[in-house]
DNA sequence: CAAGTGACGTAGA
DNA sequence: GTCTACGCCACTT
C-alpha cells in the first residue's frame, strides 16, 4: 500500500464514513460520487481490503449491491452485513433493502408512469 | 510494462 | 423472476 493521501481506496474509506446510521449507499453510487461512474468493482475491493483496524471505524455494512441486495462473498460477512443493517433499523423486503426507505440518494427507479 | 483479481453493474437469454 | 456473459475500475504482483 504505499503511501498517499489522494488513494481511491482512502476516498472511499472517507465517503462511507459519513452515511448515516441508518442509511445505506450501493457501491455504484459511491463510486459515481468519487467521480468514476463505473468504479463500482472497485469500491468493492477498497472495502474487501478494508484493514481490521480500520473496519472498526467504517461502517461498510452500509454499502450494499444495485437494488438494495447484498453482495455474496465467502464468509460470515453477508450474514454479519444484514444483522448489522437490522441494527440500526433497515428493513428489508424480499431479501433485499428497501431503498427508497434507506437509500442514501432518492431511488432513480424508473417511474410507473 | 503486462496479467490477474474481485464485497459491481448491465444487458441478454 | 432467474442465471450467464461481458465490461469496467483500482490495485497487486
Amino acid at each position: 500500500m504505499s503511501q498517499g493521501t489522494d488513494r481511491f481506496f482512502r476516498r472511499v474509506y472517507a465517503l462511507v464514513r459519513e452515511i448515516p446510521r441508518g442509511r445505506v449507499a450501493t457501491y455504484g453510487q459511491v463510486a459515481s460520487m468519487l467521480g468514476v461512474p463505473r468504479g463500482a468493482r472497485a469500491v468493492g475491493w477498497a472495502l474487501r481490503a478494508l484493514p481490521g483496524d480500520e473496519a472498526g471505524r467504517v461502517p461498510w455494512h452500509r454499502v450494499i449491491g444495485a437494488g438494495g441486495r447484498i453482495s455474496p462473498r465467502p464468509g460470515p460477512g453477508p450474514q454479519v452485513q444484514r444483522r448489522l443493517l437490522e441494527g440500526e433499523g433497515v428493513t428489508f423486503g424480499s431479501g433485499r433493502v428497501d431503498l427508497a426507505r434507506h437509500g442514501l440518494l432518492p431511488p432513480g427507479r424508473p417511474r410507473r408512469r
